[in-house]
DNA sequence: TAGGTTCGTGGGTAGAAGTGGGTAATTATC
DNA sequence: GATAATTACCCACTTCTACCCACGAACCTA
């Protein structure tokens, strides 16, 4: 049934309305294992845009989570980091999340955004920002070339 | 129903009342295990803010201090301290509960608090002690990309 | 190509959520 | 035992949000 095969793949550029919302474009809702119940954990990106994992798959990195040495307290200030700025988002009738103002804020993102398929979860994105951060990387080709060798796609 | 599974996440800046009460956020009540009828623990953080743990996460943690040698007088000071702080709190029909004004104090929160998800806890903090400890910490990145690379998210 | 269906986007509305305050019951104090 | 202080429970108001309906464009199908 799902050619994709559950996972996210390809890039679409959306609007985020006036309320905040965005369209997780049709492909990927399908791609959504079932057991996520249409939700979304979402959360900041290691990079500067929104990441989106299915539900699924932020159970287990909260399991990851709870298994730190929480007497440590740079490992508590970590997990704070990252819990802290997630949410639960589960789309409604026409396929769209409600994203938190303070992720929205931390993407840089205004009316345009551009959504972007990373296999196991998704990433939200100012078009802007993800072109720059692209020209600026590719610039190292260098690194890229060593990766493609180490995989051998 | 509650898409994180009884996980605690995302944060919240929510104000004190007159009386000493602070809301409990709706997300955070539906995640609330229905076991724990309503009811928090509250005690003192590691860190410089009030932990509150589910009635049912709580019971496992005086397991856990039970365990401890109690021949030890360190031990001994440790766990005085955290139970002697200890209070169940249940939520009124509001979602608020009554924050002990010891608990208030050492948390050093005034009137403006920020309620923090910490997966099967919740922190409450002064939102400037937060603010401060996370540019304290974070300045810290070493630590942080150690664990990051540890845990591969 | 024509028609039906799905998809992206906009907006309205009922109900829920956050906050403030009042009253009765309980506890403490003298 | 009477009075004061505290606590628990309820009511009320404002803001926000989840849910619903709607419309045009794109896509697919026959």
């Amino acid at each position: 049934m799902d050619s994709t095969g559950n996972s996210f793949t390809g890039s679409y550029t959306y609007t985020l309305d006036a309320k905040g919302r965005i369209n997780i474009p049709a492909k990927m809702r399908k791609a959504l294992d079932p057991a996520s119940d249409a939700t979304f954990v979402a959360t900041r990106g290691n990079d500067a845009c929104i990441t989106l994992y299915p539900a699924t798959v932020w159970k287990q990195v909260e399991v990851k989570l709870l298994a730190l040495d929480k007497g440590k307290p740079a490992i508590r200030h970590y997990i704070r980091n990252i819990v802290r700025h997630a949410e639960a988002l589960q789309y409604d009738g026409q396929g769209r999340v409600p994203l938190p103002a303070g992720l929205i804020e931390y993407a840089s993102i205004t009316k345009s955004a551009e959504i972007v398929g990373m296999i196991d979860r998704i990433e939200i994105w100012n078009p802007e920002s993800l072109k720059a951060l692209e020209t600026r990387l590719t610039d190292d080709s260098e690194a890229l070339e060593n990766i493609a060798n180490e995989i051998d796609i």
